[in-house]
DNA sequence: TATGAATGAGCTTTCATTCAT
DNA sequence: CATGAATGAAAGCTCATTCAT
């Protein structure tokens, strides 16, 4: 009970950041894998090592704690986004490093995707209530048009390209490859996820995005 | 449509079939519209203006009802597929041609996005009882094949292109933009649904696709 | 179609007597193995061969139909009884034949007892209906009494035994061990099932019916 | 009962219990009367007076409520028979006393008879999970082959007899009698339930088993 | 006589949520 | 800050029974 000497920023809350940690943790790995319709409240609990009490008395509802959870994924992907200075690489090189850092986040981070996924079925209703995920407005976008008008000046890129479809088109290129990674296997029959296929992947996805942003 | 001369081989209760049609529809639109774990059996009964007890008549459960669902979309849009004739197009124009199909028939099938994402939540596990959907490895990939081909001898496409990556990457392209179309806007702030920015993506999606596949 | 040249005693019913006795012997089997409650329609008609309609064309609901079950069982046992001939035997020999015919007929239709137990579950509410059933008081217990008199009266039996009391007490010696012995081969850890234990069983019952009856 | 400088260690909630005794209490009440599929699980929480949910809560499944019951009155009969101290008493007077206190014990516990039928029915399924009644294996069993161990050497009691055996015919006496006295009942067209038919029933039994153990 | 299609009521079970402590 | 007990509503599914042919 005494936390003497503790610096102590706020008057006791250390565990309640944990539990709210624990919770938010749990959450993310319960919706990732079952949806929202299909996450069950008992089992965020349960993987949290907390009473489920705990979860209302933080979140509120199952809605508001997949919103926080919804918040969290954005923030995290936002702070990993920020340390790829591609304000500091060659115009090519940049779109290339984006390319590949998108690729590489979405397989580091399964979840992210299908989080996307259950707030697009939801009609990302529960975004429309968070500020915090409207302001993120990706400053990426900016950044990447800077890329491509410096690359325009120097008379590599071809002139012209949004960046916002360029954005899209280089995730959606990673994301409907994993997204759907289930089906296309079954159907193609093929594995995807084997280490191989994935290297190809990538090579492919930069052949397609730089052959489009690249001059003749 | 035509009937004529058809001895109606059918002597009584044709009325079976349109159940199980009414069902399947329901399903579909149910199941498009709140996923796998989301969807009600009561609602997909009533909307299919029957008895929930005919639907465990005719479907078992709602798992089985789920796979057979996913038939049906599969069965559809390989029907539309066949119809593209892409053999008797010139190689740029049949690559340009597929890429408008596929995000015409997403656009005009919001369902078989958001069924295929729900199938995918669920690791594709229905489908690995499907026989049916392992038999549709879809020719088209045959097909594009022969079109890359074609296009390589004839000196203006690129050669070493994986018919497989190729129709991944033209499918990825619109199904990122119309399955994430909500959480996009939202961060962009654009309406990406507007008449306009559809157009703009398809022109843009051409220009990636075929900025791709034709030599410099 | 044409059925010409055959005796037929009643114009066209056949198929139909057939039927019925399909159904009553596998409502039979059904009711037994999981009681009144437990057993399924469907399952009755299927084990019949039939369909579900024609069993309540013929016995008019689930209730009725165990009834009849009930009423064919003991017509059976019934049937069985009247080839004894007790009569024609030295008493303890008859007390000796009755006895080893109880357990054999038990051993060999376990049914009846799955359905005489399920019929007293429910208070014999189905007997009350069925003259049929009260008309069969057994004529066993009229044998039986003289019997005893016959016994008692060559100096061999004790006097006074009441010939129902004896009967209950023969056929309760097999029933119960047979009824029972799941939980009785449970909690004794003994197979009561095995060849070996079915003879000591009899001999054992014949020892307490007989060593009761004879005088000392 | 005495519950005398007991430091009380249970701190809040001591109703978790009574719920679940008030639950079993039911349960035990509903599968007696209508057997384990013939009960119903909202009468069973109407009976103890709870939400449905709580049966859930603390028994998982009806099944395991079945079991839960089953064990309860195994362990309830148990504890009666401690206390008939047959070790104490003289050869014959203990064996009469065994089918005195089985009488009266099924006599005033009908609900153990149904129960054990229907854990029959269902081929004692249920008691193969249990421990707790496998560990139960009668000590009487050992109590009263000291009886009869006793009688034989004493030169009042027959030798070579088997106290599962004996036992098994001393507790079939009764419980065909109560059992299946509606359907005896029925088919002899006597009241077996009328206060005088008990006691001749009892006298009868009697005379059955000391008539089967005494030496001539 | 025979059948497949259909149904309403009710079954066991589960869910997100709240109460009492 | 934390918990186990409790709940109402609703979920998926099943039942005995009837309709239409």
């Amino acid at each position: 009970m005494a936390k003497s000497k503790a610096p102590a920023p706020e008057p006791r809350s250390r565990d309640a950041d944990r539990s709210q940690q624990a919770i938010l943790a749990a959450a993310r790995d319960e919706f990732a894998q079952y949806g929202l319709a299909g996450a069950r409240v008992d089992r965020i609990a349960e993987r949290a090592g907390l009473n489920k009490r705990m979860l209302y008395y933080y979140f509120t509802s199952k809605d508001d704690l997949f919103l926080a959870v919804l918040e969290s994924v954005y923030a995290d992907i936002r702070t990993a986004e920020k340390q790829l200075h591609l304000e500091d690489l060659a115009p090519a090189e940049a779109v290339r490093r984006l390319t590949e850092f998108t690729w590489d986040y979405y397989l580091q981070h399964p979840e992210f995707i299908t989080l996307l996924n259950s707030a697009n079925l939801h009609q990302a209703r529960h975004l429309e209530k968070s500020e915090r995920v409207r302001e993120m407005n990706s400053p990426l976008i900016q950044t990447l048009g800077e890329v491509l008008e410096r690359g325009r000046r120097e008379g590599i890129f071809r002139g012209g390209i949004d960046p916002v479809q360029l954005y899209i088109s280089i995730a959606g290129l990673s994301y409907f490859y994993l997204s759907n990674n289930f089906t296309l296997s079954a159907i193609f029959g093929r594995n995807l996820m084997a280490r191989k296929a994935h290297s190809e992947r990538l090579s492919h996805m930069c052949d397609v995005i730089l052959g489009y942003v690249l001059r003749d």
